[in-house]
DNA sequence: TCCATTGTTCGAATATAATGGAACTATGGA
DNA sequence: TCCATAGTTCCATTATATTCGAACAATGGA
């Protein structure tokens, strides 16, 4: 099984976590990985937009160290890093989870 | 005494805060105005960068609702609206600060 | 009134990101 | 072996941000 980059979470800066969350589409992605808690495809959380668009956006979670894919088949799964990101940041990503469920 | 318009509190959106903090001269910026816990002039948050750049981050900083400035004679004095973001996206603002102190 | 101080605005150059079509890759099933 | 599926990569276009020098505006003091 072919297997993707992720950055160690000692990597992820919380710069590039803020700047990934700062875009509408990948805030949406997040949130909904999150309300799901389980993996997704990337076919499932489209968003209506092309696949090389969203394949942009999935490519910027995973170097930002949001979202982990492992590859199954055909299909992408990805899911949300909480915990790791939970346990370096407390409650950075908990808070705008929950500040992004009342918006959105 | 001239006054700065600023956004409403509900006016204020997360991805917009996100966006913000996103850039690390702008996270400085609120950062040492959170340590600081009083209004401070944009000299004394001088970063080592031109007048014009600096003027740029706290316009940024002002327009995403994060930062209140009151002009005093030639001074404009800075302040991290703290409370009233706390109050509407409860932890985020906190637990970043919280966040970037162990980083900063 | 003149001038120094503080910060903003303007404008142009540069850098970075988003977008989406087309070609490509890997996998698995017929 | 052929084909459909799921995503990625490539590339060019467009949009948006950053940077900073220079000119400007407001204030207060000499």
């Amino acid at each position: 099984m072919r297997q993707i980059k992720h950055p160690n979470i000692d990597q992820v800066e919380l710069t590039d976590i803020m700047y990934a969350l700062a875009d509408p589409t990948r805030l949406e992605i997040v949130v909904r990985l999150a309300q799901a808690g389980r993996k997704m495809t990337c076919g499932e959380l489209d968003l209506n937009r092309p696949k090389s668009s969203m394949s942009h956006h999935f490519k910027l979670l995973r170097s930002a160290g949001l979202v982990e894919t492992l590859i199954d088949g055909t299909e992408h799964m990805n899911s949300l890093r909480f915990e790791e990101i939970e346990k370096k940041y407390p409650g950075v990503l908990q808070s705008i989870l929950k500040a992004s469920k009342a918006i959105i």
